[in-house]
RNA sequence: GGGCUCAUAGCUCAGUUGGUUAGAGCGCACCCCUGAUAAGGGUGAGGUCGAUGGUUCGACUCCAUCUGGGCCCA
């Protein structure tokens, strides 16, 4: 049986709190949701900061379609640190939340939903559908966000449908017609002949079709022969394609070669006749074996760039056409030498258009051939068309080998149809042409002025390439390379194809007339678009009538003078739509005018949004629409490989936070460089409990100790406060320091680093927990428990403040508890920055101490020997002597005192011996490491203390308390 | 295939203009405390700095190549 002691427990001051150590986050973040929505916390915020200097982040809309992500999880919450750093550090910065609405996902969604039902609704059926898609989504994905503590104007998001947003597109429109830089051109597209409509790449379904495999001689022009001595005279030189679409031959205005590639000139025995035909060096064997063609012989070599330049004739229609380079020729099939039909590829355009060739498409809706085409094959539906073409390939001699290939071929995903490239006429924005700068009289849509593009001479300016590099270089991209990433795209950008054959979206702004089919398009009349717009919707496009409304009934098609006209059916591209907001939202809706602060979004979008707000921003205003361009990487699982739904690997926030809580996530945002790639899975973010966990203890227990003070009348001056306090609050400066820094520097994981570090090394281990006796064992109202407490407020009233853009709830929560904080600010969110403490900032206190800790961790050291040794139990019990070996060391130990360094120690005595050639004999001295100093422990030989436990020789000196130490007696009398 | 980019302990991050045995915290293992207690303290084990070659007296750091990732194109 243990010897019934007499428990002093009451006596002593043990901390006492309302917070709760279990955070319960799951259960308390949304009451506090609702609290702050009930408080109006936004709207008194927005208050608050109304006359300060601005700092805007324009939202990047995400896309209104499914549940929110990981990649939505770490851009929301990053822009949220910012926007809260921001406001708190002193700035205006509103948040207004946005929403891309419109295109081809939703619509292809509501298709879907429709089925058969589609077929029977028109064009502004649909859009209501996808309107009511949308909105559902929008409303789902702020609630989502708002879960995850972000704060903004989410009952009045711009959605890149409103009315004024549209009229904004419009006006950005506008300001490229008055530019000049509109034009109107052929481009191939998908085309889908079943569904008689253009496709995009994720209507595209690929399957697996038989279908023919030709290769096909097209003779050579006489400026290829010299390159070819050894061909005899008369002998039949050709070049050689191959192809799997014979129908596209008709359209042929090119043969494609690699300047890099050899190509050998080939003599074979074919017809009875011997012949002479050039085929990639690497690939004679295989196409000679599909030719079944056994004796052959290279005669002689081309280089490719020799043919670059040489004609050819086509074979069945009276046409000589040159041989171009491209960098799109392979050795993986073929000859080397590829067929190019401008006007029914891809590639073969882009080439086309370097080389000035024609999309020259041959081909109607139906996919039928047109009256261009020899008589044969006119009318004719392609696919019909491609055994027709062989045979006369043969008939003329020209068709070198003819076999069947199994290959995946894109088809429709309604009709099933095989697609074909078939080009129509597109919308264009020139990136070369010199910028004009008339039609700037016209005045911009919104209350705010626009500067004009700084050019002199119409026609004579500098070009929206140009001009988009050099806004580039004005912006701060962070990383840095983020500038030479989007400088690379542009430099090597082609004209921006802005039409889109889509229902869903935000209409080309063009007429038609029915009589002689003259396009209208012009800034005027895109500005009355745009004032129809903002009255009645882009839905307003799509009644029968609307024209007329928009145009007004006078006008007159300037080629025939006919008044009867029809709207474009193409919809822009919706990159345009949102490459807008800078305008259409920041601007209108917001007031925020551009350039704004920051654009917050993921690496991809320097091709995507940054770029097309950038080319909008620059045409419209001469100027980038944003300050700094922050990007964050994405989301990889724990091995580093992509996230995806097929691969099984992906985590999904909803359920996390269910499981953890908004704010664990934050925290696990916060905790990463998000720069680069960020791993994550569902244990390396539940890891993030264990920092959460240590944070909100520390700050458990530093208001524990703070639940009898009342810092308007227990304050210790700072410099009257004990030594250890003082250096706490040297380093809390030296925390907010570079705290600030790091938020500044948009570097959230150094402000995690250090927060967590000065929690978990700074008080927790060393600072708490040295505090402890004087806490719990002094007088409450003892001038050295008040100086503990001063600190402690101090310390608790400026750290939550660092955290409360990261830790959104919990700070919050914290700051109710931290005594005087509400008569402050009502929220936490509504609080300043703390700001670096001049009285606080003592490096040569920090200096002293680095050393004094030194001192510290050589002494844990040795007493972790007597403890495992089972000498001593806990290091209470001990006593320690110290033997500096240096004056230096000497001295600082002696200035600090003996009393001083047992409490830091947390051990019941410290001797210092500063005199030479004491060391007793001990088992456990140890030298440590680069100190010149020797550590002795021992077990103390002191009485323990009742009260306090510790271990002192004034146990029992007051008679009338004979269990008590000196100072635990002198208390006890007072109590 | 092209442009940009990443690679340091199980995890998250530091590593200053190249300069001694590469650091921190977390986690882990072991120990202590039981007056922060579904807490707190201490000690310890973990890295051939993705690989190879080169420049240099000396390379995690500079150069080249490669491997494996990521984003965007083709």
């Amino acid at each position: 049986m243990a010897e019934e002691k007499k428990s002093y427990k009451d006596s002593l001051n043990l901390p006492k709190t309302s917070l709760a150590m279990k955070a319960n986050l799951v259960q308390q973040e949304p009451q506090r949701l609702k609290a702050w929505d009930q408080a109006g916390l936004y709207g008194e915020i927005q208050k608050l900061a109304a006359d300060r200097p601005r700092y805007f982040l324009h939202d990047g809309p995400p896309y209104a379609n499914g549940d929110i992500h990981m990649g939505h999880l770490i851009n929301k919450v990053l822009k949220d640190i910012v926007v809260k750093y921001r406001t708190m550090a002193g700035g205006r910065s509103p948040y207004v939340p946005g929403w891309d609405c419109h295109g081809l996902p939703i619509e292809h969604k509501v298709m879907q939903e429709l089925g058969k039902e589609a077929a029977a609704l028109d064009q502004s059926e649909i859009r209501k559908r996808c309107e009511k898609y949308a909105r559902k989504w929008v409303k789902t994905q702020g609630q989502q966000f708002q879960r995850l503590g972000i704060l903004g104007e989410f009952d009045a998001p711009y959605l890149t449908l409103d009315h004024t947003y549209e009229a904004g597109v419009m006006e950005c429109f506008a300001r490229f017609l008055d530019r000049g830089l509109v034009y109107r051109q052929k481009k191939p597209i998908h085309w889908s002949y079943g569904c008689r409509t253009a496709l995009a790449e994720a209507e595209l379904e690929y399957e697996d079709i038989h279908g023919p495999s030709i290769y096909v001689n097209f003779p050579a022009a006489a400026d290829v022969e010299p390159l070819v001595p050894e061909r005899k005279p008369g002998e039949p030189l050709h070049l050689m394609i191959w192809t799997t679409t014979p129908w596209t031959l008709p359209a042929n205005l090119a043969i494609m070669v690699s300047p890099d590639f050899t190509y050998a000139a080939v003599r074979y025995m074919l017809h009875g006749e011997s012949q002479v035909s050039l085929i990639a060096a690497e690939l004679v064997e295989r196409v000679m074996k599909a030719g079944k063609i056994e004796e052959f012989q290279t005669i002689g070599t081309v280089k490719g760039s020799d043919l670059v330049g040489k004609h050819y004739v086509h074979p069945f229609i009276d046409r000589t056409s040159a041989v171009v380079a491209s960098e799109y020729v392979t050795l993986d099939d073929g000859t080397g030498l590829v067929h190019s039909a401008p006007g029914h590829g891809q590639e073969d355009y882009i080439v086309g258009r370097r080389n000035g060739l024609e999309p020259y498409s041959p081909v109607d809706e139906e996919a039928k051939f047109d009256q261009t085409v020899p008589d044969w094959l006119r009318g004719l539906f392609v696919f019909d068309a491609n055994p027709l073409i062989c045979t006369r390939l043969s008939d003329l001699g020209n068709l070198f080998a003819q076999g069947t290939i199994t290959h995946s071929y894109p088809h429709c995903w309604r009709s099933k149809t095989p697609v074909i490239f078939r080009a129509t006429e597109q919308w264009f924005i020139a990136v070369d042409r010199p910028m004009k700068t008339s039609g700037m009289g016209v005045p911009p849509m919104s209350p705010t002025g626009v500067s004009p593009v700084d050019s002199s001479k119409d026609g004579k300016g500098t070009t929206l390439r140009q001009a988009a590099i050099d806004a580039i270089k004005k912006v701060r991209w962070i990383p840095a390379w983020g500038e030479n990433r989007i400088l690379g795209m542009l430099e090597s950008r082609p004209d921006w194809c802005v039409s889109r054959q889509r229902s869903w979206g935000v209409p080309v702004p063009a007429f038609y007339c029915k009589k002689c089919g003259e396009a209208i398009m012009s800034a005027e009349s895109v500005r009355k678009v745009r004032d129809y717009f903002a009255q009645h919707g882009a839905n307003s496009w799509y009644r029968p009538g609307a024209a007329a409304a928009i145009l007004g009934p006078d006008f007159a098609c300037p080629k025939c003078g006919e008044k009867d006209f029809r709207q474009e059916s193409d919809i822009l591209d919706v990159w345009f739509e949102s490459g807008s907001s800078w305008l259409a939202a920041a601007q209108s809706r917001a007031g925020q005018e551009a350039p704004v602060e920051l654009y917050l979004e993921g690496s991809d979008q320097h091709r995507g949004w940054f770029q097309s707000s950038l080319l909008i921003a620059v045409a419209a205003t001469g100027a980038a629409p944003f300050k700094t361009v922050l990007t964050h990487g994405f989301v990889v699982d724990d091995q580093g490989k992509k996230m995806s739904k097929s691969l099984g690997n992906a985590v999904n926030v909803q359920d996390e936070v269910a499981k953890l809580g908004a704010d664990v996530l934050r925290l696990w945002v916060s905790s990463v460089d998000y720069q680069y790639d960020i791993r994550t899975s569902e244990q390396l973010i539940s890891q993030l409990q264990d920092a959460y966990r240590k944070i909100r203890n520390t700050f458990r227990f530093l208001l524990g100790n703070l639940s009898d003070f009342d810092p308007a009348r227990h304050s210790v001056p700072v410099k009257e406060m004990d030594e250890l306090d003082r250096w706490i609050l040297a380093r809390a400066a030296e925390v907010v320091r570079d705290v600030r820094a790091a938020y500044e520097a948009f570097e959230f994981h150094r402000v995690y680093q250090l927060v967590h570090g000065f929690c978990n090394e700074d008080l927790s281990s060393l600072y708490l927990d040295v505090q402890k006796d004087r806490m719990y064992c002094e007088a409450p109202d003892s001038r050295e428990r008040r100086s503990g407490q001063t600190a402690m407020y101090l310390v608790s009233h400026r750290l939550v403040r660092l955290l409360a853009p990261i830790l959104a709830f919990t700070a919050d929560e914290i700051w109710g508890h931290v005594p005087g904080a509400m008569a402050e600010a009502a929220s936490i969110h509504l609080a300043p920055m703390p700001e670096v403490e001049k009285d606080w900032d003592d490096a040569v206190l920090r200096e002293r101490w680095a050393k004094l800790l030194e001192v510290r961790t050589a002494a844990l050291g040795a007493l972790e020997g007597l403890r495992s040794a089972g000498t001593i139990q806990s290091n209470m019990e001990a006593a320690v002597t110290l033997h500096p070996a240096s004056t230096d060391l000497a001295a600082l130990l002696s200035s600090f005192g003996e009393e001083q360094l047992a409490r830091l120690l947390i051990v019941s005595q410290v001797t210092l011996v500063t005199e030479q050639g004491r060391v007793a004999a001990c088992s456990h001295a140890a030298e440590s490491g680069s100190l010149p100093l020797i550590v002795e422990v021992a077990k103390s030989a002191a009485p323990k203390c009742g009260r306090c436990w510790n271990l002192r020789s004034t146990v029992g000196q007051d008679s009338s308390q004979p269990d008590l130490c000196d100072r635990c007696a002198a208390v006890m009398k007072n109590l």
